[in-house]
DNA sequence: CCTCCACCGGAAAGCCGGGTCA
DNA sequence: TGACCCGGCTTTCCGGTGGAGG
């Protein structure tokens, strides 16, 4: 099949630049072989009829979690042939027990898409058509975002105790390991019948993961390996995030592009690696709310004209007191109008931000009279600026 | 040593837009 | 259609905290 690439540009570098994409799953994924094994044998009772057991996946973000997953349903899809199936919901978007189980009903029966049904009545008829002997595994990608999760998981294992012959099973793939503990004892003995956990990946791999993907997205020397291994190297560094090296990767390329190279080298790599730093910010701003991102911008623009309180003995890193930035945050809201939150709603937003790694606080402790935090940005200001008030403009 | 300062952050009540049910 | 409910945000209330000041 050829790409629409080939007859939109006429590029130097890229030979088909979806595989670049984070979406592409590969023929095959390297060293997951283990990892796939092991869902492949969780998964088989199925295939005899018989219920397997829920599962547990934990790893970082780009460890091949869900490429792994998709791969071995599709594997599991074809060899069952209809009498069992995997349904694979995204809970990031389905995040709600109603959502869970509509999606699963649609995608099980044909003609189930008309909305304004129950929940019972969903359930009665999922009921319905595991009843006959099928085995449903239900996977929830990102587990972490469904709210009520303990009410979903509870109606899961409700259902194969009414049940007489087949089966649902769960398959609950997160980032976040510490998730669990807020979850009711019950709901969590359920979901970790099995457990399985997905390294991040190691500088090589991720070399030979990349060269991999190179091969096949760009044009023979288009590339050098020098280059493909600095990508990887850095990405491990970082994180051992796969996504991440990915987009490095194509980031370098796109700049090779632009200044008409034909080649993309390690100064690429270099320069695409702090883009792709600012792009990750930027989404992450982007997709925060108004207040947070007012609070950012107030914390940016001081930490440009510095702090007015800080004249005690000026701690090398300036730090800014929470204080100042509340006011300023509030002079911003008058400014533009709106009604600023109190100073208890502040510092949810602060620890927010704090959690997202935009900036980071420190607890005030000699010096300082009283008890309060020293804030400090995790990012040059200038650029945060920039990226916030074009956020805010929407 | 006691009190004050300048904030912290949990608990719970309040508000609001959207969906649900009789 | 109106009463009701739910989840997400806020605000209110309030008991801490550790250094500064007296």
């Amino acid at each position: 099949m050829p790409s629409f690439d080939e007859f939109i540009t006429e590029s130097r570098i890229f030979k088909d630049r979806d595989v670049l994409s984070p979406h592409y799953i590969p023929d095959n994924l390297h060293f997951r072989d283990h990892q796939i094994r092991e869902l492949m044998s969780s998964l088989a009772p199925a295939l005899m009829g018989k219920k397997p057991r829920n599962l547990f996946i934990y790893g970082k973000t780009g460890t091949g979690k869900t490429c792994s997953v998709k791969q071995v349903t599709q594997k599991f899809e074809e060899k069952s042939a209809g009498s069992s199936r995997t349904v694979y919901i995204n809970c990031r978007i389905h995040n709600k027990p109603y959502r869970v189980m509509l999606k699963v009903a649609k995608a099980v029966m044909e003609g189930f898409d008309k909305q304004g049904y129950g929940l019972p009545h969903i359930y009665e008829r999922i009921l319905e058509w595991v009843g006959n002997g099928k085995q449903l595994i239900i996977i929830l990608d990102e587990i972490d975002m469904v709210k009520n999760l303990d009410e979903l998981l509870y109606l899961i294992t409700r259902a194969n105790d009414e049940l007489e012959a087949g089966g649902l099973s769960v398959i609950g793939i997160s980032n976040r390991l510490l998730f669990k503990e807020d979850l009711d004892p019950r709901s969590k003995s359920s979901l970790y019948e099995r457990e399985m956990v997905f390294p991040p990946y190691t500088a090589n791999q991720l070399q030979t993961i990349l060269k991999q993907r190179a091969e096949l997205g760009f044009r023979p020397n288009a590339f050098t390996s020098g280059a493909i291994n600095l990508a990887g190297a850095v990405a491990a560094q970082e994180s051992g995030d796969a996504r991440y090296a990915l987009k490095i990767l194509s980031r370098a390329a796109e700049i090779a592009e632009e200044s008409e190279k034909d080649k993309l080298t390690d100064e690429d790599v270099k320069s695409a690696r702090e883009l792709v730093e600012l792009d990750i910010v930027k989404e992450a701003i982007e997709k925060l709310p108004e207040n947070h991102q007012m609070v950012l911008y107030a914390v940016a623009r001081l930490s440009l004209s510095g702090s007015k309180y800080a004249r005690l003995d000026e701690t090398k890193d300036s730090y800014l007191f929470s204080g100042e930035v509340y006011e300023e945050y509030s002079e911003l809201c008058k400014r533009l109008k709106k009604s600023s939150k109190t100073a208890r709603s502040y510092r949810s937003y602060l620890n927010d931000l704090e959690m997202l790694g935009l900036l980071t606080s420190v607890e005030s402790g000699k010096g300082i009279r009283g008890h309060t935090k020293l804030i400090k940005l995790g990012h040059p200001p200038q650029e945060l600026i920039k990226i916030v008030s074009k956020s805010l403009e929407a």
